[in-house]
DNA sequence: GCCGTTTTCGGCCCGACTGTTTTCAGTCG
């Protein structure tokens, strides 16, 4: 059961209690519930099978009660009664935009609509012979559109799939730079979730701080698109030609700080944010505090400042997803997040060296990564090509290793760098980590590497425990493994990871004082931000690499500081912020 | 049903928009 499927049902209660005239607090907080798990990270079943759902923001011993019962026995009682005490045909019509469960009641109840199947169906049809005009709080106007929107509701206009955050970024980019050239804005960021760099992104929202907010809409207007969904004197929001939606805000200087606070979120930051203003007599809205005595609004131009008057220092963006970080923002013990301009040094990288390997090669030479990396300003590259194929004999293979060595110390030596301090090479392989456990690499080509990095390529879909074992076994297999890479292998929006026991790996890894790897990779993002919080939270070693196949794909090193920024990762988490000295001495510790 | 550095009981985020209304209910983000 993914956590798409329990925010389903979670939201499918609270509307039926809406329908029923339950608690409205009830209602809200199975609607939060629901929220909640649908942008987790990490599965809801994890959680379960550690006995912590409670730890889910919203879920407590209620809805943790019957969650356990879903996943036991497949269904909750209590749900299951409350599902079966209002017309089914409800619920179909909830995706339709614009109807929630009340009106959804009122319809079904009214027009006779008992087939869940066919209710959308049902429904446009009576609107077609004016049948819902008539109805009580109904009118001409609700007829068409509700018409209107069962049509786009069937050519399923809805939800489209969220986009990696490396695209989506891209995509603002390009908005953005569009939207300054047409001059007026004085700031303009993003908003939403891409603020926020979660891993995968819906809508891009952008915000400007502007005193020509006319002008700057216009501008934003002419941007290529297929069609405006929306225009007002606030904002506009376009559906561009590649089928994503961009949302404009726009606010004056003085107002503007409340704005980016308000519409970055997370909803539910901002909900503890606003619980924890109540507290001291101030309501926040998207244009200021009010003072709840005077109803007097005051404006703040910073998001520092917004903070600063609720008593709380700034809280990076990264951090708002209500997970503590409003408690630890009060406590003075907010983490000083690790920042791109820490990391000295990229050790995932795949040159275009042909050593047969088993997987893609990379695009350029060891001479032109070497370049990229000086003009990172790294103190130090690894490369870590793909281990030779395996239809060869172990004496070619370690034949193979050999003189790929050879070959990648003459090119170091000749390659010629720009700057006095030369970029440091560390020589090493990414081996695939075998169905069985074992490596793709025999024992005797290892005296050719400084260290490797072991990764699983393949059969994702065991079983946990048999998952846990391999990895444990791959980690163990030789003291020159130092680095575990993209740990789930998941590939976002196609491929689901493996399913591990997390917490049993990292025990090994901290014992072996081997890194998780942050696999920087658009597709990959991996480990997955909600895995690096737990990781942090029991010092294990991490390191984050770009696993470049090109030595553009070397600038994509900052998403995956993003994702250890999301994991409350702090500088001294990250190995690869180490110096060349001090980080040689850990990944080669047990060379001898 | 959730949640807690003044609470295990008594509170519970905020506003825009829309269509149907004589002051508001429902939906959405």
């Amino acid at each position: 059961m993914t956590n798409l499927e329990i925010a389903t049902i979670l939201r499918k209660v609270a509307a039926a209690y809406l329908v029923l005239g339950e608690n409205r607090f009830r209602i809200i907080a199975y609607e939060r519930a629901a929220d909640s798990i649908e942008h987790l990270t990490s599965e809801v079943k994890d959680y379960w099978d550690d006995h912590k759902l409670e730890e889910i923001p919203g879920v407590g011993g209620g809805i943790a009660s019957n969650l356990d019962e879903l996943f036991r026995f497949g269904k909750s009682k209590h749900w299951e009664t409350v599902f079966a005490s209002v017309p089914q045909a409800i619920f179909p019509l909830l995706l339709v935009p614009g109807l929630g469960p009340k009106k959804a009641y009122q319809l079904v109840t009214t027009l006779k609509l008992k087939n869940a199947n066919t209710v959308i169906a049902d429904l446009e049809k009576a609107a077609k012979a004016g049948k819902i005009a008539p109805i009580e709080g109904f009118g001409e106007k609700s007829q068409s559109v509700i018409l209107e929107s069962i049509g786009i509701y069937k050519r399923g206009a809805i939800k489209e799939n969220r986009m990696p955050l490396p695209y989506a970024d891209q995509v603002a980019r390009e908005v953005i730079s569009y939207i300054e050239k047409g001059g007026g804005t004085e700031r303009i960021d993003v908003l939403g979730s891409l603020r926020r760099q979660v891993s995968t992104v819906g809508d891009i929202d952008i915000a400007v701080a502007t005193r020509k907010p006319e002008a700057v809409l216009e501008r934003f207007l002419t941007f290529p698109h297929q069609k405006i969904i929306d225009h007002g004197p606030r904002g506009a929001t376009l559906l561009l030609s590649n089928g994503r939606q961009a949302d404009l805000r726009v606010q004056t200087p003085e107002a503007y700080g409340a704005m980016l606070q308000y519409f970055t979120g997370s909803k539910n930051h901002n909900i503890q944010l606003r619980t924890l203003a109540l507290e001291q007599g101030k309501s926040l809205n998207e244009y200021g505090i009010k003072d709840v005595k005077t109803g007097k609004i005051k404006k703040y131009s910073t998001e520092e400042a917004f903070y600063k008057a609720v008593g709380l220092p700034m809280i990076p963006p990264e951090l708002r997803e209500d997970k503590g970080e409003i408690a630890a923002a009060k406590t003075g013990k907010l983490p000083k997040l690790v920042a791109p301009g820490d990391i000295l040094g990229d050790l995932h990288v795949h040159s275009n060296y042909d050593l047969h390997s088993s997987h893609d090669l990379g695009k350029n030479s060891v001479h032109e990564l070497l370049t990229k990396a000086e003009q990172l300003g790294y103190e130090y590259i690894g490369f870590s090509d793909h281990n030779p194929r395996a239809n060869q004999t172990a004496n070619e293979i370690v034949d193979i290793m050999k003189r790929r060595k050879d070959a990648y110390e003459t090119q170091y030596a000749s390659w010629k760098p720009t700057q006095k301090q030369r970029v440091r090479m560390f020589l090493m392989c990414e081996v695939d980590i075998l169905p069985d456990g074992g490596l793709a690499l025999p024992e005797k080509a290892f005296a050719y590497v400084d260290a490797v990095i072991v990764s699983v390529h393949s059969a994702f879909t065991q079983p946990k425990a048999q998952v846990t074992a391999r990895l444990i076994s791959a980690l163990t297999k030789h003291p020159k493994v130092r680095i575990l890479g993209h740990p789930t292998g998941r590939l976002l929006g196609s491929r689901e990871g493996v399913d591990a026991d997390w917490p049993k790996v990292f025990a090994v890894a901290k014992a072996h004082d081997i890194a998780l790897e942050i696999n920087a990779f658009p597709e990959r993002l991996d480990l997955p931000d909600t895995l690096v919080y737990d990781a942090v939270k029991d010092g294990i070693r991490l390191v984050i690499d770009t696993d470049a196949h090109a030595s553009e794909h070397m600038d994509l090193m900052q998403y995956g500081v993003s994702v250890a920024r999301r994991g409350w990762a702090q500088k001294r988490d990250i190995t690869n912020t180490l110096g060349y000295n001090d980080f040689t001495s850990w990944l080669t510790k047990n060379a001898g």
